[in-house]
Parts: structure tokens; C-alpha cells; sequence
DNA sequence: CTGAAAGCGCTAACAC
DNA sequence: GTGTTAGCGCTTTCAG
């Protein structure tokens, strides 16, 4: 089915057929009336990928992420919400599934999408430096990199604060803390907000209680399994995003250990798991379908020829649920 | 940055590049280390839109959906873990978020992304009839017609029963439904579940218990208040699916109406709200994970060339949670 | 081993 | 008002 069976069914031009369906001037209304009738008993539609390599407009928004984690899944619920009703049309891309394509995938997608099949992009957890690109982009938690595209994010630092000092008020001094991703500024920014908090607190840092979780289910795991076994174990643990949470609350469970009895846990994102899981995880709730929504309204001023440049700031909040308790009388 | 800036650079044809590219025999070693070498320093990424137009295979795989809502984006979540580590990357599209293009979008993004730029397709609640496409297709929640692609959904019948058999177990014997989209075969088959279930516990069915809600929000308010207006309202509703759900809570609310005590209410689907609704939702969970996953084994062995026709169906799991309790004394 | 050239489906000048 | 034609960036014969 392609342009060329419809202008051979109709018995005219191709050109002519083109012009009917981007409803363009200069075509007698009984042929108008014609080809669209041979397009709809065809049931033609035109081809997006012999389109968009022509004309630089396809009105598609594409968001590139990694992959569809969790995260990036609530943003797209957001990002989708705002966009109905607009003349745009959502791609979103995962281009780091495949085995061994690990870095540079924001790269890539952009590279391969952009300027032809997307008018502008979302990307969603950049781990590198955002490169120039043809389109307009916006990044949403974006890598610890100085320049780059307009980007949005949560206050990092001021939850990561709140969560710690949920913790110091419910009476912990020994609080520990799994790390996420260094590649990814919201993990220093954390971390920051975490060392303020014992600091203001008047608790001394103690490095052997920071570990490494990488934002990830299974070193948080190993991270956890370190901190537990310490011999002078910590009474709670702020974890740098509520997987790496869940994963510590897992590992507990696993050590005998009862949480939030013997042990607090408290994460940050408020995914949606996170009211699902037993004990219910207490978290930093990044609101990210506005974030989703803040993402589309700057990138479509950025379409519609505005400058944005300015990075847009989004408050978190504390969601205290069951995982975090009074500290354990020693 | 094209293919034709990588050969000039390199001093070679675009072809000689072409093949480096897709590492194709016939290029001396010392040729495809310059141009490589030249790839890496202009950053070059081969197009998507030209060569899905020029050659046959991408290795991408195409979601479709009309919008991103809490049921696609679990599946989505689901397809994308399954497809890790595999050679293919993941493209969602949603094809219905611009206004007045309402019907037939099944059918315009199959026939504008198929064929070129993705390899096959995995279909999330159809409306309409699949038309025959040139690529594998397989569907999710099918809609209600005879013929059509590969299609996997849950024990709708089964789960409908058993929700209304748990509202029967907790003593009520008024129990009002709130209709799906009549185009849909899930809707059909859940109203069934739900008379089949009065019909063995011996309650004779009223026409009047039963209002259409089209899986919507807006339209299940109206449903709901219909029902719970009525001279002898229904002390529990089983709606058809948990948005219906979550707004006939709404609805009870604003009626000054406390549930559970006065109104059991449970849905059917348990999207991640289902849990963190006040009060939690109980509802009848469809394994939408699992749904994704055998949606993607599937479709990767049509790729693989076998013949794929026979269609999957998941167990519905029963999700007691607050929203539904022992039917008030009369 | 390398390059010239055709063409994927479509749009946009430009002729007629 | 309509058709002819030249590409968009790429892959793929097919000569050299």
C-alpha cells in the first residue's frame, strides 16, 4: 500500500495524491473527492518513515530513555496526559535493551531519531553530557554534566534532607546511607542533602556507613548486606531512590532483622511499588507527573520558536508510611 | 552529520562506509580503521528513517497504544524486561493523543510505523478489527471480533465471577455493575462473569443494577451516581475496571456515603492507584507484567519465522484490600 | 576491494 | 489543476 497504488487506482499522480492527503491548494474538488475515496477503500496511510525523510515537520514528540523503568514510566504517564489534545503524537524509545550498546545511548537515539522522525525531545535520566542536536531537547534528571539542554528536576538535595531529618526526629543517630549512580548529579545532590541533615543534627559523619547502591536493585542488596553486618550495625538507612530501598528492606528481612522494628528504611521517588511493598515504604515523593507535564509545556515553546534555556525546579515531599519507626531503645 | 559527510571526511564513497557501518565483507582492514576512526570523531549515527526505508530489517519492536495509561504502562514495563538482552530496542507509540483522529488508530499506526520501521507488533486494546498487516502482530486485550492476530488477555470471565462471588460471600445481595466499552470483548465477558456469579449464588439479575461506565471516569461517576440514587440502591458495585472503580468511590464520597461500611466497591485490573487509594482498592488483578512478557515471547518467535495463532489467557488473582466489607444490617 | 548508480515512499519545486 | 522530476539518507547490486 503505498502512495503509488493509490495514484495508479485513482488514475492520476502521485504529486496529486500527496496533496490530497497534506490537504494542500491547487486540486479540482471531484478529483479531491476521488482519491479520497480510493484512499479509504485502500485504506491507505501514508508512510511515516518516507514522510519524515522529506519534510522536516512530523509532529511527533519522542522521549529516549534507557529503558522503561518505573520511573520513566510515571513521567511518560504525565508526559502523555499533557500532551492530548495537541496536534503531537508520542514516540517513546528504549535504545539500550540491546546486550553491549551500553554507553551512549542518549547519543544514539538522538542522533538516529532526531531531525527526521521527532520534531523535539524528552530524555529522561541522561548519564552523559547532552549533545547539540538538530532538534529541541529537554532533560529531565539530568547528568552532573555543566552545559547541556534545558532540564527539570526535584530538589535533590532539600528531600534527601527531609528524608534524613524524618529519621534523626524519630530519634535514629545511627543512619546510614546507600548510594545511587555518581555519573548522575541527583545522587551527589542526595547524598549533600543527607550529610547536611546529620550535620544540622549534630551528628558526626561516619563514612563506613555510605555505601554504593548505584540506584540499583542489586548492589543496593550488597550495600545493605555491608551496612547490617557492621559491628555496630546502623538503626536506619536512607537509600538514594526506593528500589535501592525495597532491595535494603529485602536484605533485612533476609538477615532476620524486622523492619521498621529493628531497622528504618526510608527511599526517594515514590514509585509506585513503593505503597505496594510490606512493610509500605515510607519515601520522597518527586512529583513526577508534573515534572512529565513541565517537560512537554517547555519543549513546546521551544517549538514554537521561544528560547529556554533556564533549568525548572520541582519541590519534593515527604510521604512517611510504614517502613520508618521510632528508633529501638538500646 | 550524514553519510556523506562520514565519506568525504574519509576520503571514501558512501558505500565503502555503508558496509563498515553494517559490518559488511569486502572492506580492506587499514579502510574500515580510518573510517571507523572517522565515525567516532564525528559522532556519526547511522539515520533510522533512511535505512529502515532502504532495508527490510530495524530490529525494533512497536508497541502501539492509543495513549499511555496505567494499563499500557504496566505492560510496557513487562515487554520492556523482556526484551533486555535481546537484539531488539523498544519503540511505544501513541497514536491517538491528537484531537478529532478518534477511530482507527490500530489501524494508521500499524500501516504508518509497519513494514518499515518496526519489525513487529504488539497491540494494546484494540477497538477495531487488525486489519492484515505486513508485519507480526500480536494483540493485548483484543477487541471483540472473530478473526484477527495472535491475542492474549486474562480470565475476564473468571475474574468477573470471582469479584462478585466475594462481594456475595460478605453477605450482599444488591450488587450493581459498571459497564466497559461495549466494543471490547473484555467488557462483555466481565458482565458475564459478574450474572453468572449471581445466577449460582441465586440471586435473580436486575437490569437496573446495571449501568454503562465505558472504562471511563467521567461516564462511571455518572453510572455511579445513577445507581446509588436509585429507591434501593446496590450496597455493593463491582465496577468493570479500577478506574470505574476508583470513581465510584469518588462518587459514594460526595454522596456523603462512607465506604466501606455503607458501600463495598471493588474493580478489576489493579493498576498501581488500586493500592494507594483512600481506602485502598480491592479489585481482581490481571498479571499485567506476565501479559507483556508472553506478548513479546510470542512475537519474537513469529520473528523467528513459526507460526504463531493460538491465543494466551493469564489467570485473574482475587486483591482483597479495604474498599469492600461485610454488607451493612439492614 | 572500491565506487557509481538505482531506488525505498514521499514531498516540493517547477513545468505544462 | 495536474504531472514530471529531483532529491531526503541510506543499502545494495553490479561494474571496475
Amino acid at each position: 500500500m503505498t502512495i503509488n497504488d493509490v495514484a495508479q487506482a485513482a488514475g492520476v499522480s502521485v504529486s496529486t495524491v500527496s496533496k490530497v492527503v497534506n490537504a494542500r491548494y491547487g486540486v479540482a474538488p471531484s478529483t479531491m473527492e476521488r482519491v479520497l475515496q480510493v484512499i479509504a477503500e485502500l485504506g491507505y496511510e501514508t508512510s511515516l518513515v518516507a514522510s519524515s525523510l522529506r519534510s522536516s515537520r512530523t509532529n511527533i514528540i519522542g522521549i529516549l530513555v534507557a529503558e522503561f523503568e518505573p520511573f520513566a514510566l510515571e513521567l511518560l504517564n504525565g508526559i502523555s496526559a499533557t500532551l492530548r489534545g495537541t496536534q503531537y503524537d508520542l514516540m517513546a524509545y528504549a535504545g539500550n535493551l540491546a546486550p553491549g550498546g551500553r554507553a551512549g545511548w542518549e547519543h544514539r537515539s538522538l542522533s538516529r531519531l532526531g531531525g527526521t522522525l521527532i520534531d523535539g525531545a524528552i530524555i529522561v535520566t541522561p548519564t552523559v553530557e547532552i549533545p547539540h542536536s538538530s532538534v529541541p531537547v529537554i532533560a529531565i534528571d539530568p547528568h552532573a554534566g555543566t552545559s547541556g539542554p534545558a532540564a527539570i528536576d526535584v530538589d535533590n538535595f532539600g528531600g534527601a534532607k527531609t528524608a534524613t531529618e524524618h529519621l534523626i526526629s524519630l530519634g535514629h543517630r545511627r543512619i546510614g546511607h546507600i548510594k545511587g549512580r555518581s555519573d548522575l548529579k541527583s545522587a551527589h545532590l542526595r547524598e549533600s542533602g543527607y550529610r547536611q541533615a546529620l550535620q544540622d543534627a549534630g551528628i558526626s559523619y561516619d563514612p563506613q556507613l555510605v555505601h554504593d547502591g548505584d540506584y540499583q536493585r542489586d548492589l543496593a542488596a550488597i550495600a545493605a548486606t555491608d551496612l547490617l553486618t557492621l559491628p555496630q550495625p546502623p538503626t536506619a538507612i536512607f537509600a538514594a531512590n526506593d528500589l535501592s530501598a525495597l532491595s535494603a528492606i529485602e536484605t533485612a528481612k533476609s538477615l532476620g532483622l524486622n523492619v521498621p522494628n529493628d531497622l528504618s528504611v526510608i527511599g526517594f521517588d515514590d514509585i509506585p511499588e513503593a505503597a505496594q511493598s510490606k512493610p509500605t515504604l515510607s519515601t520522597v515523593r518527586q512529583p513526577m507527573h508534573e515534572m512529565g507535564a513541565t517537560a512537554v509545556t517547555l519543549l513546546l515553546s521551544m517549538l514554537a520558536g521561544e528560547e529556554v534555556t533556564q533549568p525548572a525546579q520541582m519541590p519534593a515531599s515527604l510521604i512517611p508510611r510504614e517502613s520508618t519507626a521510632t528508633a529501638p531503645q538500646p
